[in-house]
DNA sequence: CTGAAAGCGCTAACAC
DNA sequence: GTGTTAGCGCTTTCAG
């Protein structure tokens, strides 16, 4: 129905004046004569004239656009990230673009596009773990990245303290009369993610090993967080005669289905079995979960911070941003 | 530490042969002699060329493009229909760029600078009623649209029979036994945002409707889903002498919080209340919920295929996709 | 089959 | 202050 989106050569015709003209009063508005800049600016309006957003970025080689690739979990998690990042892009003008990434191909095909293809101004790689190769290739394109949950050598990143979570339970745990203690988490297969579970278990283990507790094998499942296999994995821990007293969850969903199957079990919480997340999700107030607070939609505002500083600042040196943590405490492990 | 990045000039400079045979290879390799065509791969080899996304774009006026915007729930339910959303996208190396959008200024801007600026080559809206004004203006821009949740005159859309929803709890429920029927809601204050839930209310009231039962009005909440105020209003409802005998929740968020408050004030479920909620997340599963599953991924991947479909096919009629809906029972309405 | 040349719409020197 | 003129990097007629 429309005939066509105008341009700024019609808008400088109308306005008599010369595109470039045009271009100034959108870009540096001061430097142009006020009768001039007020016939353009109705010029703009009569012809409802937007600025084509790829021909500017062209023109200026720029392009105000973040990419975020991360493994396209469905998880409440990534969610509250993105949510965090979303909200400072949008404030900036910046547009987010997402690159769900399902496989190792995938990862590489992105990384090598989005270096070469000049699409994005910077990058955030979410929960990824990239191979040397790929991160040299980062290093030379000189591509501005923000990594979160990874913490690479000579980049920025967003980093949570996962052994001091771990050890923060133990000793949360330990403090509250559990001895016999036991691990469920989730250890992705996928050889992209990053591996934040193993750290999380490494403190846990340790806290506990310094009390002279140690953290028994077949006390410990890790896997695919899926239901089958993890409700098994769970069972066997469980349904045993020398069950542990307590199990810390790398997850909130993970620490749930203990839960449930504690419930099937007729293991009462916390008296005998307490039970202690990690992310502190909407669903955990929900089921009485004491859990980890990893505060993720600011650890999003966070990454998004960190790539537009450093795409102002390219020169200045790596900055690396610790996400605290906290622990909260409710009924799955209140002492009776 | 690199110099730059190569162009088609580049590559067409080493391998000997102009600029437009080199895009040539990039685009129609068929047209061009076998020679040719391996010596100028062998140079963006060397070269490690990669074409600016943003240069072909500009040049051929497309962009590769689709835009999401949504009101940005951290809720589940829009992220398995993002998923389902960027599964086909990426599929067909399209981006998906998403625009968050948390006020109503935001989506007029939204429209507008999407309409006149070119940057998408289609637009999904999940879960958002547009004024008059703004539908129209989309309409006389030619822009690819598809409504997600919303029907709108003229576009594609990918809808939810929320109505049908509605009954078929209320059928479910009657058949169960239960008599006196109450609802909580989710009904947003967001004036552009979708509003499902009174729908899904209609549908369950009228069915009770046909069957002499009339929903009372203080056994209906709605409200922000919001921990306090919906806590609120799920306690008004059950803590009194004439509460009803089940309870359906706009969502499975909703139906959790009512499982709670139930426990917290000694009803039984099912028992002495059945409850029903919406969505089928995951969680669903862990509390034994019943609930009505709407398929959101594959209302993510019908969204992306249509918009795409639109795209290349711009002169057919709208075309209606509905998302059938099942009831999944669990033990929240199971009778004893 | 291939090259020359003209854009795509805007920005940014460089003169005036 | 403002217009002129070159690009930004790739695609796409149009000749040959």
């Amino acid at each position: 129905m429309q005939s066509k989106q105008p341009t700024i050569y019609d808008v400088a015709k109308l306005a008599q004046v010369s595109p470039a003209t045009v271009s100034r009063v959108l870009n540096q508005p001061s430097m142009v004569a006020p009768d001039k800049k007020a016939r353009i600016l109705s010029a703009i309006e009569i012809l409802q004239f937007v600025p084509k957003a790829d021909a500017v970025a062209f023109a200026r080689q720029q392009f105000k656009k973040i990419g975020v690739v991360a493994p396209f979990f469905t998880e409440t998690s990534f969610m509250e990230r993105l949510k965090g990042i979303a909200s400072v892009l949008t404030g900036q003008h910046y547009e987010l673009v997402i690159y769900a990434v399902q496989s190792i191909e995938d990862l590489q095909g992105y990384i090598d596009m989005l270096i070469g293809s000049k699409r994005v101004d910077g990058l955030i790689l979410l929960c990824l773990s990239l191979s040397d190769a790929m991160v040299t290739k980062l290093k030379n394109s000189g591509l501005p990245v923000c990594f979160v949950e990874t913490d690479v050598q000579g980049f920025d990143s967003v980093v949570i303290k996962n052994i001091e979570g771990g050890s923060l339970v133990a000793e949360f745990l330990f403090a509250n009369g559990y001895r016999i203690p036991g691990f469920v988490g989730e250890a992705s297969r996928r050889p992209y993610a990053a591996h934040s579970t193993e750290e999380r278990l490494g403190g846990y283990a340790s806290y506990f090993a310094s009390k002279g507790i140690s953290l028994k094998m077949e006390h410990v499942w890790t896997g695919d967080n899926v239901a089958k296999a993890s409700n098994a994995g769970i069972m066997k821990i469980l349904d045993r005669p020398n069950r542990p007293d307590c199990l810390f969850a790398s997850s909130d969903t993970l620490a749930i289905r203990i839960l449930k199957c504690a419930v099937q079990l007729g293991i009462t919480v916390p008296d005998e079995l307490g039970v202690v997340g990690f992310d502190d999700i909407e669903m955990a107030e929900f089921v009485n979960l004491t859990t980890v607070n990893q505060s993720l939609e600011e650890s999003g505002v966070l990454a998004a911070e960190t790539i537009l500083w450093r795409i102002k600042e390219p020169g200045k040196p790596p900055k690396k941003n610790t996400i605290e943590l906290t622990l909260h405490q409710r009924n799955s492990t209140e002492i009776l």
